[in-house]
DNA sequence: CAATGATGTGAATCGTTGTTCACTTCTTGT
DNA sequence: ACAAGAAGTGAACAACGATTCACATCATTG
């Protein structure tokens, strides 16, 4: 009875690869989706047949669906976050880092339509409305900072740079729905 | 047989009478839901417990939910596009109108907030969205054409006035977003 | 190979609302 | 009172997609 124990069964390196593949996998099946017909069309269903899986194994990576959109969100969100943070590094007078910050932000969702309609303003569920809302305060913010240094140097008017900031974010994005 | 052929019923003023009342029962019902809590409160049958009829009476009457709420999304949108318009036209310079016509619709929005949200926010079904989308350009075009006498009156410098109007449309909305 | 424990499966289930419809109730004219 | 037709009712239904779960399969170790 207790020569028969046996300790079988511990994760190995091969196992732990292919579960971090099968996870890409999933993410990039469902990015695909997403690309093409924004999040409506990246039903659990779908994104299982996209990555060549069935449906219940996605559940085995992400416990909810708002889990795996929220995570491709936040990931997309930030590189647009970013690339505007680097617009804006690349110096210049406010006026001219302004500038470059809107056109980046413009240039890059015209490239990729679908993805920038579903990030923008694609109806979502509130925990993914939730996160776009942050994310929407956080470009509000990099750019109320460059507002706040342009004032301060005398180069804009004095003004409210919170306000400003989120009717720049909205202006953005209102003049951006009517192409995408 | 034919002695008791009866021409029974038809409608009498005093059924029209109760019917327009019904009717504007489940308006008003539906308004007080979406008042306290937008579109999503005011389900099918919260709406006929609200006017204190039958789910099914509402159908004798809208055919579709999206009736009904297209209905009063358009007569509250109207509204709002009304005031402004009437803001616009109490005149003044350029930009006296302009700052009257965003000032009124902010104040006008943040007396109402729960409503202003749900016209200008909240996730709808897409016929719906089509109609927030059709006043949104609605209110575009009201500002473009004032921003275009604007600019021939060289009081504003050139630009293209479709996209400013645009921008200024999202750039309200965003920064109510907060508030609301 | 056997035992163990994990991962993979996909049909069935659940939850949510809008919508329907067979039936009841009411109104009207004879 | 009665027949005809309309309005009112609300429980049942439909649609839809996320989520579950009992079962099959695979990987690991003694």
């Amino acid at each position: 009875m207790f020569d028969t124990i046996h300790m079988a069964y511990r994760e190995t390196d091969q196992i732990r690869l292919r579960k971090d593949a099968v996870r890409q996998a999933i993410l990039d099946a469902a990015q695909r989706l997403i690309g093409r017909g924004g999040f409506g069309a990246a039903q659990m269903a779908a994104v299982a047949a996209e990555a060549g899986i069935a449906t219940g194994t996605i559940y085995r990576y992400f416990p909810k669906q708002a889990d795996l959109f929220g995570e491709l969100f936040k990931a997309k969100s930030q590189r647009e976050l970013d690339a505007m943070a680097e617009a804006i590094a690349a110096g210049g007078s406010a006026r001219e880092q302004l500038s470059r910050a809107v056109l980046t932000f413009a240039e890059r969702a015209l490239r990729n339509r679908r993805q920038a309609y579903a990030l923008l303003a694609e109806p979502v569920d509130p925990q993914l409305e939730q996160l776009r809302l942050r994310f929407r305060r956080s470009f509000a913010q990099t750019l109320e900072q460059l507002l706040a240094a342009g004032i301060a140097s005398g180069e804009f008017p004095a003004q409210d740079a919170r306000v400003t900031a989120a009717a720049l974010v909205g202006a953005m994005a209102e003049a951006l729905l009517g192409p995408l």
